[in-house]
DNA sequence: AAAAAAT
């Protein structure tokens, strides 16, 4: 990677469990080395790469400094947002530099990564023109949904902006372009959209968002659809890529795919999340399992929670055990019909449901603030049966956001499922130590 | 293995 063009700057935080809204950062000039680039203190949390060296390097400590539409800043103070995150701080300058310019960004969960591209997006729409203009996609239909909440939220002051989701079960009328002016959407669909049905025209979107990036992009993941799409779309078309997580692999393939990104990046050793406190449970067979989550059911339940298996169908035998035993368990995976699926998010996101047993469909994005706890009954694992390191940072960052404390339980029932905790363990050089589900002051007195 | 499609 050719790095003698950039800019570095970086900011410093000590205390990274600090919360965010509170957080000072203390600007650093950046330093040119021996070899006369700019170069980062290895100590410090956030790298900011600019691409073009001739633009100043700034963050902004307020949403008036980014010199926004009336309307929007209206729309982002409606929301409660006082000042800009942390991510935010570095991201929006960037996003919202003449010429365009693209972003690839990691930052943790919870960090107000939604937020900031949904801003980049309403800051280049121009609602006067009835086509789509800006094309966000989500990996999931629950999170295209709330993604989409957050940019009616953002964008009610636009008299005459309409956001079309472009998701399963939303069919439209054969033969005519749609006049939204933004779309959120799952790939397939986007891509039925822009291609085979004709109801967008790929070559007028000016900014195109990635979010869950690395899974988009990801041989594993969304990427033939996502690529597809991405080449239709205008080589002056702005990229923005955005998630809490970028394996290796990905990360080279993201700088490969995205001409002349800036880069926001998080170092590897603060990646963890150090308002989550993380347990593990030894059982001997699923069933044990089953009994250590009834006994827990009541302490968990104090706030709300989530459950993770590794397939459909355990999640639905965990959820039918649970309603058995008499405990109120809602179910969630991508075998329900959208409709079902879409009542179940909003009854758990009302607190109608306390527990919500699911699978990796909502291992990312999902963002309900009473989730306190998050159970892997399965541990995540890839195809391969390899601990899914990426995976278990998004699942457990399900709660602890914005910096609230969180509590992360993990079944074990085998050796196997030993080994492939204790090599999470190590990816993250992070302790997890060994809960007994018999003694349940501990989980109360965290979960309180 | 899950998710993503008007296949």
């Amino acid at each position: 990677m050719a790095t003698d063009s950039w800019a570095l700057a970086v900011d410093e935080q000590e205390a990274a469990a600090e919360s965010l809204s509170t957080l000072q950062l203390k600007e650093e000039k950046a330093k040119p080395d021996a070899n006369g680039d700019n170069l980062v203190d290895t100590t410090n949390q956030v790298e900011v790469l600019q691409r073009d060296p001739n633009s100043p390097l700034y963050s902004v400590k307020s949403f008036e400094e980014l010199h926004l539409k009336p309307q929007l800043l209206q729309g982002v103070y409606a929301m409660g947002f006082n000042r800009p995150s942390k991510i935010q701080e570095n991201a929006l300058p960037m996003m919202l530099a003449e010429p365009p310019q693209n972003l690839i960004a990691q930052s943790q969960s919870g960090t107000g990564k939604t937020a900031a591209f949904v801003l980049a997006m309403l800051s280049r729409v121009e609602p006067g023109n009835k086509y789509p203009q800006c094309l966000c996609l989500s990996p999931t239909y629950e999170l295209a949904l709330q993604t989409g909440k957050v940019i009616e939220q953002m964008g009610k002051f636009y008299p005459e902006l309409k956001l079309a989701y472009a998701v399963r079960g939303n069919k439209l009328e054969r033969g005519q372009k749609i006049s939204e002016q933004i779309v959120i959407g799952t790939p397939g669909t986007v891509l039925d959209w822009c291609s085979k049905l004709k109801f967008i025209d790929p070559k007028k979107i000016k900014v195109f968002v990635l979010d869950e990036a690395d899974v988009m992009i990801a041989t594993q993941g969304h990427q033939d659809q996502s690529i597809r799409i991405q080449r239709m779309l205008p080589r002056d078309c702005q990229m923005l890529l955005f998630s809490a997580t970028f394996e290796d692999s990905v990360w080279k393939f993201a700088q490969k795919v995205v001409p002349d990104p800036n880069i926001i990046k998080l170092k590897r050793e603060e990646e963890t999340l150090d308002t989550i406190k993380q347990y593990y449970v030894l059982c001997n067979s699923r069933d044990e399992k089953f009994r250590a989550l009834c006994n827990i059911y009541g302490a968990i339940t104090i706030a709300q929670a989530m459950v993770f298996c590794h397939t459909r169908k355990t999640a639905g035998w965990l959820a039918a055990e649970l309603s058995k035993e008499g405990h109120q368990v809602a179910l969630l995976s991508g075998e329900m019909m959208v409709e079902q699926r879409a009542a179940v998010i909003e009854r758990f996101r009302e607190g109608k449901e306390k527990v919500l047993v699911t699978t990796n469909v909502c291992a990312r994005g999902i963002d309900v603030e009473q989730v306190s706890v998050v159970i892997n009954f399965d541990l995540p694992v890839d195809k391969d049966g390899n601990p899914d390191n990426e995976t278990y940072l998004h699942r457990i960052g399900r709660t602890g956001r914005f910096g609230k404390r969180g509590l992360a339980i993990n079944m074990v029932d085998s050796k196997h499922s030993m080994n492939i905790l204790n090599r999470i363990q190590e990816h993250f050089s992070k302790k997890i130590n060994r809960l007994d589900t018999d003694d349940l002051d501990e989980i109360e007195k965290i979960t309180n």
